[in-house]
RNA sequence: UCCCCGGUAGCUCAGCUGGUAGAGCAGGCGGCUGUUAACCGCCUUGUCGCAGGUUCGAGUCCUGCCCGGGGAGCCA
């Protein structure tokens, strides 16, 4: 028997013809000679209800003794709702003629017909999904997963796959997971007595990623335009609502690109995503905004709409400074800015999307532009209202010189970045990219207050079930 | 990693200044109604996070540990 999606129901011009439906119970109600059967397949936020009646084949024997969560097929017909129900935003129901059981779930299925704490539903992540928001959540990193890709392959770039396992700590991005086939209840030792890492599987100590922009520099001075997006791992000990151990990063590099060309990039990829997602998840997006944060849809309109505000770092400093405001942190040059910093820029003072630009060299990473006034490089930061920072760009530095003393400055070692500085040494030509937290934008959009609840299976320092 | 808050039934939570554990939901039985977090009646459910300590007596007070959450730092 060929089943259809609810989704696919629902979107029905008019009731009249058969339905097929399987799915999972969301909650059942009985009446003396009715029982009505709330089932949601995932296909879409709503449910549609089954309304059983004594005609039905199973009615006796499977329909009066279901339970919440119990798998179900239903065979039967779409019909209009009764005018007290339309009343309730319901249209279509589907009178069974069958109900067969797939799988039974029993009394102690952890899922109420209630509300449930995000917390509780974390230590429950197999059956999460099954919840309006989780549920939510996935189809929203769905769509707002191919926005991304169709934004940069309309504009050209190339989807370049970044590596997993790295060899380089190049980034200095932060602390790395070690990864290792060494037994570590019997580590190999040199004669002088230290760890034998020519033993290890590459011969060398390797980690997970902590970005793929160095090789998406590599794929940007070959093919022009690349995107990378993937997995990326942090082992910091930070346990936040902002921060996980495991999170996906989209980052484009682009060729023969400034800074002035990158925020336009950034600029038009948010708007472009925001934009594919409200229309795309409408009924998510209400549910967002209707249980979630009101703003939701809100704060995505004024992305779309709203020309972002190009602010150089020094003038955004000498704003705050004359704000008035007072801040938990001190503000001043060569401070990085914080949390509350960048919202009240973005929030208060423009009210609109904030790109910060021209920042102090020494609180920014060692491959970014160096610029004239040889105090500051030519990165970015995107700040939107409601969580800040959203993405995180630079110039980077091509001038093989600047970048071998900015090296060396840092007290790093040239030859571990030799095919870094390869290709300033091969054509090297001015280019430019940013990275974005996947999940951080998934925040954005759906209002929803803890990262962990945005990703299906969260790693945290101490968790990693499921 | 630091600061703060919390851990009581399958879930959400109550339990005041110590006196021996409760309500709603879920589940079972019955009733009722085209029901919508349905409703009404009856019934079942607990190592009160773990380990010590104080006390005649600890869910309640003290200490340590474990786990979770919020905030901070790091960052995306």
């Amino acid at each position: 028997m060929a089943y259809e999606s609810i989704r696919g129901l629902l979107a029905r011009e008019s009731a009249g013809g058969r339905a097929t439906v399987q799915g999972w119970l969301r909650t059942v109600r009985h009446a003396k000679e009715l029982s009505f059967l709330e089932v949601s397949d995932g296909s879409c936020l709503s449910g549609i209800q089954v309304v059983a009646n004594p005609e039905t084949r199973g009615f006796e024997d499977v329909v009066r003794h279901l339970t919440t969560g119990s798998a179900i097929a239903v065979e039967g017909a779409l019909v209009d709702s009764p005018g007290k129900s339309q009343e309730k935003g319901q249209r279509f129901e589907v009178h069974a003629a069958e109900v067969e059981l797939v799988g039974a779930a029993g009394s102690d299925y952890p899922l109420q017909k209630k509300r449930h704490s995000f917390e509780f539903l974390r230590t429950i992540a197999h059956l999460r999904p099954r919840t309006n928001t989780l549920g939510a959540v996935l189809r929203i990193r769905n769509a707002a997963s191919m926005a991304i890709h169709e934004f940069f392959q309309h504009e050209g770039f190339f989807y370049l796959h970044s590596p997993i396992v790295t060899a380089s700590d190049a980034e200095g991005a932060g602390e790395m997971f070690r990864v290792t086939t060494l037994p570590l209840d019997a580590l190999p030792k040199t004669e002088d007595g230290r760890i034998d890492e020519a033993a290890d599987f590459f011969g060398r100590p390797a980690f997970l990623t902590v970005s793929g922009q160095l090789e998406a520099e590599i794929g940007a001075l070959a093919l022009s335009r690349v995107y990378t997006f993937g997995p990326t791992f942090r082992a910091e000990n930070s346990n936040t609502a902002r921060h996980l151990a495991e999170f996906w990063m989209v980052e484009p590099e682009v060729a023969f690109c400034d800074l002035d060309g990158l925020a336009e990039l950034a600029e038009r990829f948010l708007k472009f995503v925001f934009a594919k997602v409200l229309d795309r998840c409408p009924e998510d997006m209400a549910f967002f905004a209707e249980r979630i944060e009101p703003k939701a849809i809100e704060r995505m309109r004024t992305v779309i709409e709203q020309p972002f505000l190009r602010l150089p770092y020094r003038e955004a400093i000498a704003i705050l400074e004359r704000s008035g405001e007072t801040f938990e942190f001190p503000v001043g040059f060569g401070r990085d800015l914080q949390s509350e910093h960048e919202r009240w820029l973005t929030e208060k003072h423009v009210g609109r999307p904030v790109v910060v630009t021209d920042w102090p060299a020494s609180i920014k990473a060692f491959y970014m532009y160096r610029n004239d006034d040889r105090e500051t490089v030519a990165a970015m930061d995107v700040l939107v209202g409601g969580v800040g920072e959203l993405i995180g760009g630079s110039q980077r530095e091509h001038r093989l010189d600047r970048l071998e003393a900015t090296i060396r400055g840092q007290g790093l070692d040239p030859a571990a970045y030799w095919w870094y500085l390869d290709l300033r040494r091969y054509g090297s030509v001015p280019h430019a990219g940013f990275g974005l937290g996947f999940e951080r934008l998934v925040q954005f959009i759906t209002g929803m207050a803890n990262i962990r609840d945005v990703i299906p299976f969260p790693r945290t320092p101490g968790q990693a079930e499921f």
